[in-house]
DNA sequence: CGTTTTTTTGAGATCGATCAATACCAGTGG
DNA sequence: CCACTGGTATTGATCGATCTCAAAAAAACG
C-alpha cells in the first residue's frame, strides 16, 4: 500500500506522528471510484462524509440559471475536495470529476473525533482548508488585476507546483487534464480566448500541450508572465 | 460591557455555551485602535496574535509591484481578519483598516490553548475561516461570470446581509465606508467604472448612497440583478 | 469509419479600461 | 470668512481586451 497523498501534503508543513497517521488512515470508512464527468458531490447536498481525493482530477464549480458556470477550485491528490462541508453543512457548490477519480470516503462523525481527540491532527485539518481559501484570495487577485494570458501563466504555474508537492510531476511535465472549455470555466474566460492566449504562450515558447501532458518550457518567464509567488500554497515546514 | 460582535456572529450558527463564551473573552489580551489608512497587518509578518474586528471596517489586499491593487476581503465587526495566520503562519497579503478600527488581540498561544482544550468551540472558530471561504468562492464566480453592474449589486447584497447579522444595519440602510477607488479594487474595476456602475444602480432605483449610508430601495430587484443567493453565507442556526 | 467533441480561425460587437479634464467637497491656514 | 489644497466624484472621448457568433479543421471515440 502507498503512501495517502494528504499524508504528503501535510508532512511537507508540519512533523505528523506515526499515531496521527494510522488516525488519518483509520477515519477513512472506504474507497470508491467517480467517473470522469460525474458529481463527487451535488450542489444543495447535505453530506454526512468528505471526500478526499486519492488520484484523479476535480473541480469545485457553480452555475447559474443561464447555464454560465465558474470553477472555484482544481483538486488534485491528496486534496480533501469537501472537507468544509463537515462544519459547513450544507453544499453551496458542486464537485465534478475532471478524470476518473480515486476518492477516500472520510465520515463527519471520525472528523468530529479528530477534532474531540487529537488537537495538532486538527489544526493540520484546519491547516488544510486555509490553504484552500489562500489559493482562493490568490485567484481572486488574479481573476481581478491580471491580463488572460498572465492568468493563464500564474494557473499554470500554481497547479504545477501543487503537483509537485504530491509527487504528480515528471521533471517539468504535469497532466492537465481540462477542456478549453473547462480552462476558460475556471480562468472565467471564453474558450476562444482561452485559445488564443494558450497559442501565445506556445509561441513565446513558454510552455508545450500535446494531449494531457503540459510541459513548462522556461519557469523563469513563466513566473514572470503570470507574476507568480509561491508564499501561499505555505509549503514551508513549521510547526503549526 | 456590551456583547463582543464574534459571539453574535457565531451564536447565529451554533449554540454557544456561557463557558465558551467566558474561554473566548478570555482570549483577548488587549483591545487597540487603528487609525483609517493604517495597516492592521502587513504582508510578510509573522505575526503571533490575531486581529479581531470590534468596530470599524478593514480590507485585506494584494498589491503588484506596478501599484495595482486587489482587495480579496472586506471585514466588519465580529471578522477574525486574521485568524488564519495562527495556522498559516506568514501574512501573505496585508490588512487595512478602512476607517478607524477597535480591535481585540488573540494571541496565538491563547487559540492554540483553545484547540487544545475546547473542541467545540474551536470547530465554529475554524466555521469562521470556512465562511471567509465560502465567500471567496463566491467573489470568484461574482468576478468571473457576472457583469459590473451585477457584480456591484450582489457585493451590496452580501455586504448588507452581513451587518444586519452583527447588528449593524438600520432598517434597510447600512455604512459603506470606501471610496470608489477602493470598491473597484475590491471588484476589479476601474475607478470610471464604479462610478459608472453606481449611476445606474441609482437610476434604476436600486439604492441611494449619500456620504457613508448606503441604503437598498429595492431588494429583490436588486438581488435579482446580482444573482445573489445568500447559502454560502451559512445563515442556519445547526449543531457544528 | 462515421459521429461527437474539442480546437482553431475569422470577423464584428461590446464591455470596461485609459486618458484627460472638470466639478465637488472637506479641511486648513491666513 | 475666504482662498487654497488635496482628495474624491463625475463626465467625455477614445482605445483595446475579450466576447460572441459562426464555421472549419482536427482529434477523440465508439
Amino acid at each position: 500500500m502507498n503512501t495517502n497523498p494528504l499524508v504528503l501534503k501535510l508532512e511537507q508543513r508540519d512533523r505528523l506522528s506515526d499515531d496521527e497517521k494510522r488516525v488519518l488512515e483509520s477515519a477513512i470508512s472506504r474507497v470508491r471510484v467517480v467517473e470522469a464527468d460525474e458529481d463527487i458531490v451535488h450542489e444543495g447536498e447535505h453530506p454526512s462524509e468528505s471526500n478526499l481525493l486519492l488520484d484523479g482530477f476535480a473541480a469545485r464549480y457553480k452555475i447559474f440559471s443561464n447555464g454560465r458556470r465558474q470553477i472555484t477550485a482544481i483538486h488534485v491528490a491528496g486534496d480533501f475536495v469537501d472537507l468544509h462541508s463537515f462544519l459547513l453543512r450544507t453544499m453551496d457548490h458542486g464537485v465534478l470529476a475532471l478524470t476518473p477519480c480515486r476518492i477516500a470516503l472520510v465520515p463527519h462523525a471520525a472528523l468530529e473525533k479528530i477534532t474531540d481527540e487529537h488537537p495538532h491532527l486538527t489544526r493540520l485539518l484546519w491547516l488544510n482548508t486555509l490553504i484552500d481559501g489562500a489559493i482562493h484570495r490568490e485567484w481572486l487577485t488574479a481573476m481581478g488585476r491580471l491580463s488572460a494570458t498572465a492568468h493563464m501563466a500564474h494557473f499554470i504555474c500554481e497547479l504545477f507546483l501543487r503537483l509537485k508537492t504530491v509527487g504528480r510531476t515528471d521533471g517539468d511535465t504535469f497532466q492537465l487534464p481540462l477542456t478549453q472549455a473547462e480552462l476558460g470555466d475556471t480562468l472565467g474566460l471564453s474558450t476562444v480566448h482561452v485559445n488564443r492566449v494558450l497559442q501565445e504562450l506556445r509561441k513565446e515558447g513558454l510552455i508545450r500541450w500535446q494531449g494531457d501532458a503540459l510541459t513548462i518550457l522556461d519557469w523563469e518567464r513563466l513566473k514572470n508572465v503570470g507574476e507568480f509567488t509561491p508564499t501561499y500554497l505555505n509549503l514551508q515546514h513549521e510547526h503549526r
